[in-house]
DNA sequence: TATCTTTGCTAACGAACGTTAGTTTAAACA
DNA sequence: TGTTTAAACTAACGTTCGTTAGCAAAGATA
């Protein structure tokens, strides 16, 4: 869908996240937002209700997607290794193809208030409990290597979560050969066996 | 050394590295910064510059740490897998030894100014290519699998740069325990061989 | 065409921003 | 002790902030 079929206010939370993350959630005025449309920022609040609300849009949007993706890959019959691969996948899928969005649900949800904060804060634990089961399943079925499950889920984490920072989705690699080329860097490592 | 044995330049610098980390460097006032110090915004200014001064001797503080680091413990001897531990490690103790520092550095670069921005991506760019080469290295020594050395690259500094979101230096894993760690979880990978 | 609703505008509010000027206090030194 | 210097203060500057009020234009509906 081009821009330029969307609704206003679809647009301004298009236009928001670009500029969210581009420049942080702070230091985006509402006057460059709708300077960015091409509308006065006053005309902004005939659209949406206040600042704070694009962000949380944003956040629980891309949040709902994570868990909609996790949960269309997980029928529950693969071996771990497998179940695995498909969590990372599908993850890996939904920042490579919201870019904007991920990077302000990774890096501008701080700025939430309450009670979305708190909200916010659960829904990432919930989603991060499903990986560290993930990672219990494979160590019991001796599949994975003995780590600590809680510090393995961060370092995957991390990798999956940096991707705005190197990724361009310009064709070159596709969101799902890079799912699966980093989900061959977790679980094979760097070493040639 | 206590906070309270620092010059009151050094504390104004310790403070703000921890305010620019928890609640960014935007979102951080002058009036903030001085409140956590005991004094007010306007004596601030009898010690630095301007806010962004302050931003800009954290980011290239950390940075020089960085390179100092990586040359300490590249002495050119060892086999490339051995020196890309070193590498890995190194970093790793910089970052989770000095995790507000860290923080600042990888989140908050973009709001520097000409011409500190472009000399912040330059030693950057120059410190990321020492891993790439340690990386086309390991390749060509056969140690490594044959991947994109651009694309390891990115996925190592993601590893390692998202360490200030989970890690606290609090004794139960010391930065140098983590940084083994670390460095099995990306030569090895999460399958048992 | 007349009416209603949506979407934009200009103007402005009160608050917060980084920073400066000018002054007072406290510390260091003669 | 008297003098100099460093470091704090109060007050305020001009700017920008998110947001609201009130009004005009444009589009949809009758």
């Amino acid at each position: 869908m081009s821009i330029e079929t969307l609704s206003r206010k679809d647009q301004i939370n298009q236009v928001a996240q670009n500029l969210f993350r581009e420049k942080g959630y702070s230091a985006t005025s509402m006057r460059d937002l709708a300077k960015a449309i091409g509308i006065e920022a006053a005309s902004l609040y005939s659209h949406i209700k206040s600042k704070e609300e694009l962000l949380q849009n944003i956040c629980f949007r891309i949040a709902a997607e994570f868990f909609d993706e996790y949960d269309r890959v997980q029928n529950g019959n693969a071996d771990p290794k497998l179940r695995f691969r498909h969590a990372v996948t599908a993850h890996t899928r939904v920042v490579a193809s919201n870019l904007d969005a991920s990077s302000v649900f990774f890096n501008e949800w701080r700025h939430l208030n309450e009670p979305s904060l708190s909200e916010f804060k659960a829904q990432r634990a919930a989603y991060e409990d499903r990986f560290k089961n993930l990672l219990k399943e494979g160590i019991e079925a001796g599949v994975f290597r003995k780590v600590q499950v809680s510090f393995a889920m961060r370092l995957v984490f991390s990798t999956l979560n940096g991707i705005p920072t190197w990724y361009r989705n310009d064709g070159a690699l596709s969101p799902d050969q890079i799912a699966e080329q980093i989900a061959d860097f977790l679980l094979e490592g760097l070493l040639k066996k």
